[in-house]
DNA sequence: CTTAATGTTCCCCA
DNA sequence: TTGGGGAACATTAA
């Protein structure tokens, strides 16, 4: 579920709870959930909560705890643990429930702060933005959906930002020009900040660590709507499969 | 019964 | 070496 506007809204939600607090116990449910091994984490203090592209990273006192939250996980504050609950993190006035209906979600420890993918989608200026697509020559969903390129876009919020830039997900990033490049640098900060004021967008069963849902599916102009009427020119929004997923996008305005 | 789902990794082929 | 297709992981809902 969580993209990058998801996982800013649960770390803003699940932030004011935790940090400062220490760990009294931490439990796991199912083995595939610990990704590697994790130390002692009873005693340890949260300093901050914050994301990594789309993973949820609470610094310890030493070392940091990566969730990965993939498709279906879910950071519940002080809700009771239930069929789907993958691990609890106790502390003295409350407890973090890691819920992950199709198990692909993850919890890992590292001792640095990860630092392996590429650049924030609201961190790089447009300049480098337009350097670092044309270094490749592949698919513009794809390469936009490549975390190793840019950190934090999914399958929702790449469909609505190239539907913004007027851009086809299928344009090759090597023959964007600065100007089709800078349309999608600004549509993407544009998108991006208007998802995380909306706290995400709720399409199934998303919802933030106070167990709110996100409102941005209500502005969604192409995610899911295949045969809707494009609201920038009527013509009906056309569903296609690229880079192996459901890929929505207007064929009039986002011509190759 | 079949298909698709907000994700990532790994294997294979060109 | 790079890019792309497909499978796999596990579960639910339409």
């Amino acid at each position: 579920m969580p993209e990058l506007p998801e996982a800013e809204t649960i770390c803003r939600t699940l932030g004011p709870h935790v940090e400062g607090r220490r760990i009294t116990a931490a439990k796991f449910f199912t083995a595939r959930v610990r990704l590697g091994s994790l130390p002692e984490l009873n005693g340890r203090t949260v300093r901050r909560i914050h994301r990594y592209g789309k993973q949820v990273v609470a610094d310890l006192d030493r070392g940091h705890l990566v969730i990965q939250l993939r498709m279906t996980g879910l950071l519940l504050w002080n809700r009771s643990p239930g069929a789907h609950t993958r691990a609890v993190l106790e502390f003295p006035h409350g407890h973090v429930c890691f819920d992950d209906i199709r198990q692909f979600g993850s919890i890992r420890w590292l001792e640095a702060p990860p630092d392996h993918l590429g650049p924030d989608p609201l961190e790089i200026p447009p300049d480098a933005f337009h350097r670092h697509l044309r270094r490749h020559r592949s698919q513009l969903k794809r390469l936009l959906l490549d975390q190793n390129c840019l950190r934090g876009l999914g399958n929702i919020y790449v469909d609505e930002i190239l539907h913004r830039a007027r851009l086809h997900p299928r344009t090759r990033t090597d023959r964007l020009g600065p100007a089709r490049t800078r349309r999608l640098h600004e549509a993407m900060r544009a998108i991006l900040t208007s998802a995380i004021k909306a706290g995400g967008s709720s399409i199934s069963d998303y919802v933030d660590a106070n167990g709110r849902k996100g409102t941005f599916q209500l502005q969604h102009q192409v995610y899911g709507k295949a045969g809707v009427p494009c609201p920038r020119c009527a013509t009906p929004i056309r569903r296609i499969l690229a880079s192996q997923r459901g890929t929505h996008y207007c064929p009039r305005c986002q011509r190759m």
